[in-house]
DNA sequence: TTGTTTTATTGAACAATGTTCATTTATTTT
DNA sequence: AAAATAAATGAACATTGTTCAATAAAACAA
């Protein structure tokens, strides 16, 4: 079956082709302003030809996040030969919110936005495996401290999350202009500061 | 001139009718289904109507974000009379958390939507004024723990900053779905557990 | 009271969006 | 070469937020 086969793959190359043309359009001028008829244009392809491949803009908000997952999942990676979990932990924070700033509308699609849940849901899949994945990560790092004897009198999934939102909060108030709002110095300073105290506050804790 | 006196009254009557029909449908189905003819239909005006009372959708979120600060500002009052800062910092995080979790759509409006800073930079406002008070009762309330010599070697306005991030964080990843998905058990008992952890964390800060 | 001016309200119309689907075009099979 | 299948199209639809000339109501002046 060799021409099923072409097909298939040129099939997928068109898709990728899309998805490509759509983050490329979404770097540029943020997701709300990126319309299927822009990345259709993009692509020199008509708006129809869009949903052939993708069932709905939801569909390709999905790809995209898991697209940013796989970036995020490959930055925390280099992480792994930091042989102290400790160490470790507060680099992945440092890693965790560079990327937020620097990559803000994914961020937010990735951990803000309805979209990836909801398709998630009309899909009827269970699992958000890109979250979960990287969670594991935080998770693991977590549990190591507490073997080496951090963390004494906490516990680890709920400990996990609380300095998950402690990361996560803050680069949601950095991407949202909340800190810019409540007008501590700069911004990108208060980021830094934060993450300073983040990491006191591990060593303490 | 009583005449133009009661028109006044009369305008500013038909705008909180406005936004109380606005906040109605908000609450009942959420902002995102909330159409501009949804809310002219409920107080049975024209759609034109609204727009000579509120120059675009922003405006009327930008109110609408106002009025949920002045109801967490009233429920973060209720504290004020907690003598120990400590306790009272520890009971800010809960009733934050809780407003959070019964208020989703509103949270969501005051602390992630981009709307109320469009319309503040629209305005060309230059403050954030809901958004300042409310972080100056957790930055004085910070402050006298550490006169009371809590949170040694921390940096007042960074931790503030950083407290804030945790509980935003966990509110955020609520009200987002995420905790929901990476399925740490149910997701309104990680809440508290993390509420737990967050004390845990101030306390040996 | 009557006519004039000012103010308030209206809803049809516009542009932009996501989405659908009968039709057309291209490709593969017979 | 004809028939069957697959891919691509873009006009059309419903729904948004938004505008603005036209209408209705109210206030004022005579």
């Amino acid at each position: 079956m060799g021409i099923t086969e072409r097909k298939a793959k040129e099939k997928e190359e068109l898709k990728s082709l899309i998805l490509r043309a759509a983050k490329k359009l979404f770097v540029e001028k943020g997701i709300e302003k990126t319309t299927i008829r822009n990345i259709a244009n993009e692509i020199e392809y008509s708006v129809g030809t869009v949903y052939v491949y993708y069932k709905d803009k939801n569909d390709i908000l999905n790809d995209l996040h898991t697209l940013g997952f796989r970036q995020l999942g490959g930055e925390m990676k280099v992480l792994s030969n930091v042989a102290d979990p400790m160490e470790r932990l507060k680099a992945l924070g440092r890693v965790y919110l560079i990327f937020a700033t620097e990559n803000p509308d994914m961020y937010d699609l990735m951990f803000s936005m309805k979209a990836p849940m909801d398709f998630l849901e009309s899909e009827h899949k269970k699992n958000w495996n890109e979250g979960k994945a990287t969670f594991e990560v935080l998770r693991a790092t977590v549990n190591q401290c507490m073997e080496k004897g951090h963390f004494n009198g906490h516990q680890l999934e709920p400990l996990a999350f609380a300095i998950w939102s402690m990361v996560h909060g803050m680069a949601s108030l950095h991407i949202s202009q909340r800190i810019k709002g409540v007008n501590l110095a700069d911004p990108e300073t208060m980021l830094m500061r934060g993450y300073e105290e983040f990491v006191l506050i591990l060593d303490k804790t």
